[in-house]
DNA sequence: ACCTGAACACCGTTCAAGT
DNA sequence: ACCTGAACACCGTTCAAGT
């Protein structure tokens, strides 16, 4: 059940006296989630989680020393059912892309998921597993340990930039002119001939597509390296 | 001069009456990135920026609307040099390495450099500038104008997440025990095989070689697509 | 036109004191 | 053991008033 690195107040009170506690770090981080969905990372502050939680906010301290702590605790539990069902295919290249959309759907799941993720570093179960099945999958496929690690990060920090950009773009729209208009104003006020051409493209809201897209130039590079004895440096 | 989009107080006094101006838009943010290198994103506040400007905090919303206008115009700058140069080779997929190599070194040319970027969506002259000759060294390979756009995305995108993790992984440091040294105890704790195996390569700095593997697998996935019309959807 | 002074409505974090 | 109350040292942003 306990998240990140081992949690300063999480040892169960040796004998279950006195009322039991308003707070605990599972319940913290379940609420932080839903507040994260309801108002947005920027909104998301320690008092205002404490309100609501009903408690004041030095109370959270007891079991996150930092909100960054916190924020780990919840970059881990976005990744809680990527593992859950089983890989559906024996194709290494299919159970890789198929990582990969766990992956981002995880990241889409909740509002600024990308964000949150991206601004940690969870050692959790959730976390490594991932990390270790990906890296399973290219093993069992016989890439050579290193080219098997160095993939699964480029596969990881592809979907992360992705996910990052695609949930920047999904919202906005409140305020100001969203992105695609004033990228079509400055890509028509200037000579940008090959955006002009692409914007289209450029502008689409299927990011489905986009990331199957970059998901297939990875695999494809993959399967062109070729399992075998790890790959030539940058050399020839 | 200008940086992302119009400026609100940018226009020149009519006739150059009364004292000069103790700001300007173009200053403001080479202090700012100055002050970003010493002090980090997180120490990067408006007071502080202004302190530095000897001017009180309130005086640098006559040229930036908000602190997010302002990374923007940050996040703009980092990339100014990406051009520079004139591309060494004519080979199209040494252009695209070059490129995103050149990405890279200007997110990393500041500290948090890659995290500034992620945070704001420039249409300054600098970042379309780069978009557009991303697209344009794949367009004049002949691929096909869709193929073009979602090769370039994926490229920053990689090239982005990649840095991201890389800036994170080079500091820290400070505090508690630095990020290798989480993974390790980790690792051998609990039961994760392929980790195990892979530590070396996963907890290397050589983020280098890390960059250039990820790039090869795009390049080599984009050149087993090869130039031509776009590629088919997702189906088969 | 450009900047100061001062305020408004917040932050993350700490810690004595209560229960 | 767990939480409150209250404080410390900050934030981004606004805006009347000065020059």
């Amino acid at each position: 059940m306990s998240s990140a690195s081992t949690p300063p107040g999480a040892r169960a009170a040796a004998t279950t006296r006195g009322r039991p506690p308003k707070l605990d770090q599972a319940r913290t981080v379940e609420v932080a989630l839903a507040l994260l969905d309801e108002a947005g990372l920027d909104a998301l502050t320690m008092r205002r989680l404490a309100e609501a939680m009903d408690v004041r906010a030095g109370a959270l301290y007891r079991y996150f020393a930092t909100k960054h702590e916190l924020l780990t605790a919840m970059a881990e539990a976005l990744l809680a059912d990527c593992l859950e069902r089983p890989l559906p295919s024996p194709d290494w290249s299919e159970r890789l892309a198929e990582l990969a959309h766990r992956m981002r759907a995880a990241l889409l799941s909740r509002r600024d998921g990308a964000r949150v993720y991206a601004g940690t570093h969870s050692t959790g179960r959730h976390t490594l597993g991932f990390a270790d099945t990906l890296i399973g999958v290219l093993r069992e496929a016989d890439f050579a340990p290193d080219d098997a690690a160095r993939a699964a990060l480029t596969l990881v920090n592809f979907t992360l930039g992705h996910t990052l950009e695609e949930q920047a773009a999904l919202q906005v729209a409140g305020d100001g002119p969203a992105d695609p208009e004033r990228l079509r104003d400055a890509v028509t006020a200037a000579q940008y001939p090959h955006l002009a051409v692409t914007l289209p493209v450029l502008t689409s809201t299927d990011f489905t597509a986009h990331f199957a897209f970059g998901l297939r130039l990875l695999i494809d590079g993959l399967r062109a390296a070729g399992p075998g004895p790890a790959a030539p440096g940058t050399g020839g």
